[in-house]
RNA sequence: UGGGUCGUCGCCAAGCGGUAAGGCACGGGGUUUUGAUCUCCGCAUACCAAGGUUCGAAUCCUUGCGACCCAGCCA
């Protein structure tokens, strides 16, 4: 053990690898999968378990599958597929197979017959009603279905005919004959095919029985020769099914199926089901808003593969239920953007500077670094007249204590210029500020004044020479906490989460800049530039603030 | 009142019988032409509780307490 080891915490899943590996327990392989059914669009849940996957096959040299769980078309489409892929690959990882687990619909089927022969699986009659009452509840065993002792030849007979669609939709189940007072609910005869007239998006008409998740994961993962299936904690009750069906089949092998918790994130939900519902009803733009907290939301706010990537290691993988405050997201996307983003001015709340004893029809290019502690990021040109916009909040009129920027009488530093004096404030008739009338120190520029400290430094634009932009402020899409506690969670929305400014001005060298591409707008934040912006108006989705580590009255 | 799982700092999380890592957050000092960054310092005599075993326990045993998951022909 070298000291300049990597710090990456050894989880118990790392553990057992490792474990199994030293055991040569699959012959020194390890094969993962991430098994999303294509229902909705990947979340950063979902990076949880893409990280974890895909990062076990990468550091043992193994492999990592992306198996869509696609036995419930009535949910699922190609459309959601796409957008999984494509946010896979985006997330930075690359599939050894793609695969669905319709592909197996034929294989399945065929085990799905075995376990009839062994007397292991009956077609039931039972309504699904019926069905529900039969199974018991949490304290009191279930009940055995009449048809339970049906013949092995009659269920065959019935199997077939329900593949063959001589059967309406639920007149008959496939069930697993295993033990109807077992106190783990899903072995009191686990329902494994039932009868469903819908249209597959791979598969077509070609089938009208499908099989359920619990009995095609299981045989998935064998086929591909899974070593270790990763999964989160809801389905602890469900391995013991898992492992029956693997039992009593001849699966090429019995891969172990491991659970961990799955990834809760303050002021957030990662339910598929109510993210579709803030992007049917509308409360949201789209499944990639930016306030959604899925991949597609997180990048088009500006967040980065490397800073989720990141976030997925820190939190750590655990059997604990627990809560991720919003801060380790924010430190990891800050962390990033501040090592590798361009820096630029853009002001948000523009207010008029005229600098009196700089010459009117003057321009002078001044040269400005793009990253303070990282030269080799360049410079570039940026024009100074004398007419500047600044933020309006960096001058007041009246400062609260420690205030360090434009006052009245007072001097701030522009950044990357010179220094101005304030000597006159100009308002309308309501008394609203309008104009500010300053001076210039010509002999500051790339240096100090002389015999005084100037502490403040503000960003600036030139009015003439600057680019009109939109800039949307995202916060939290919801106000509180825990979403999910409340008995409707659509109340928790934060009603302030987007703010648009529609006149914001930006600095020149912007014009060039790509969709998708990030900055650090000085003393403001991290912005992206939206695919939103057209020529003459730019678009831009504030990612993060910057921190403030300053008491703010 | 059945079964499964989990309880270590405000939030995560190491620890695997030898005397409490680390990260985030937070508080304070320094540097700084971003109130950013960077940097230095501080931050659990304590591990859900109570007993017990042991020279020694967060780690082992016992008994409590608390939290989460399971009764879809969803995944």
């Amino acid at each position: 053990m070298s000291t300049t080891d990597t710090q990456v915490p050894a989880h118990f899943i790392r553990q057992i690898i490792a474990t199994d590996l030293k055991d040569n327990k699959h012959n020194g392989k390890v094969v993962t999968r991430f098994p999303p059914e294509p229902n909705g669009y990947l979340h950063i849940g979902h990076a949880k378990s893409i990280c974890l996957n895909f990062g076990m096959a990468i550091e043992n040299n193994g492999l990592c599958n992306l198996r869509f769980d696609d036995t419930n078309p009535e949910k699922e489409s190609v459309e959601f597929m796409e957008s999984i892929e494509r946010d896979v690959q985006w997330l930075g990882f690359a599939w050894a197979e793609l695969y669905h687990a319709s592909d197996y619909f034929e294989q399945l089927y065929i085990y799905a017959e075995n376990l009839i022969e062994q007397g292991k699986a009956y077609v039931d009659s039972l309504s699904a009603e019926q069905i529900r009452a039969y199974r018991g509840t949490l304290t009191e065993p279930g009940k055995e279905s009449p048809d339970r002792n049906r013949s092995i030849a009659e269920n065959l007979d019935l199997f077939r005919r329900m593949r063959a669609g001589e059967f309406a939709d639920g007149h008959y189940v496939l069930r697993a004959k295993i033990d109807m007072a077992s106190p783990n609910i899903n072995m009191r005869d686990p329902a494994l095919y039932r009868i469903r007239r819908v249209h597959h998006h791979r598969t077509g008409n070609d089938w009208c029985i499908y099989p359920m998740y619990d009995y095609t994961h299981c045989i998935s993962d064998a086929l591909e020769g899974i070593t270790h299936s990763l999964c989160t904690l809801e389905f602890e009750d469900h391995r013991p099914l898992y492992d029956w069906v693997l039992d009593a089949l001849k699966t090429p092998c019995h891969p172990q199926q491991i659970e961990f918790a799955r990834l809760q994130l303050e002021y957030t939900i990662v339910s598929k089901r109510k993210l579709n519902q803030l992007v049917t009803e509308k409360h949201v733009s789209g499944w990639d808003d930016p306030r959604m907290p899925t991949i597609a939301g997180l990048r088009r706010a500006g967040f980065t593969p490397k800073a989720i990537r990141d976030f997925c290691e820190r939190i750590g993988i655990t059997k604990q239920n627990s809560w991720i405050e919003m801060g380790v997201l924010e430190h990891c996307i800050r962390e990033d953007l501040n090592d590798n983003s361009s820096r630029v001015m853009a002001v948000l709340q523009p207010l008029r500077v005229v600098i009196d004893n700089y010459p009117q029809d003057q321009t002078e290019q001044l040269e400005i670094s793009n990253h303070p502690q990282h030269p080799e990021l360049g410079k570039r040109q940026v024009p100074f007249s004398n007419v500047i916009l600044i933020e309006r909040d960096d001058f007041s009129d009246t400062p609260p204590p420690k205030y360090k920027r434009l006052v009245e009488g007072g001097e701030v530093r522009l950044r990357g210029s010179y220094v101005i004096k304030c000597n006159a404030v100009i308002k309308d008739a309501n008394g609203a500020i309008t104009e500010l009338r300053c001076s210039y120190d010509s002999d500051t520029l790339g240096k100090n004044p002389e015999g005084r400290k100037v502490k403040g430094v503000i960003h600036w634009v030139s009015e003439q020479h600057a680019l009109s932009a939109e800039v949307r402020l995202y916060n939290r899409l919801f106000a509180l906490p825990q979403p999910d506690n409340e008995d409707n969670f659509l109340t928790a929305i934060n009603p302030n989460s987007l703010e648009v400014l529609a006149d914001c001005k930006v600095e020149a060298s912007l014009a060039a800049a790509l969709p998708e591409s990030r900055f650090q707008f000085e003393r403001n934040g991290y912005f992206c530039l939206d695919k939103d912006s057209v020529e003459g108006k730019l678009v831009f989705n504030r990612t993060v603030t910057l921190r403030e580590n300053w008491e703010k009255d």
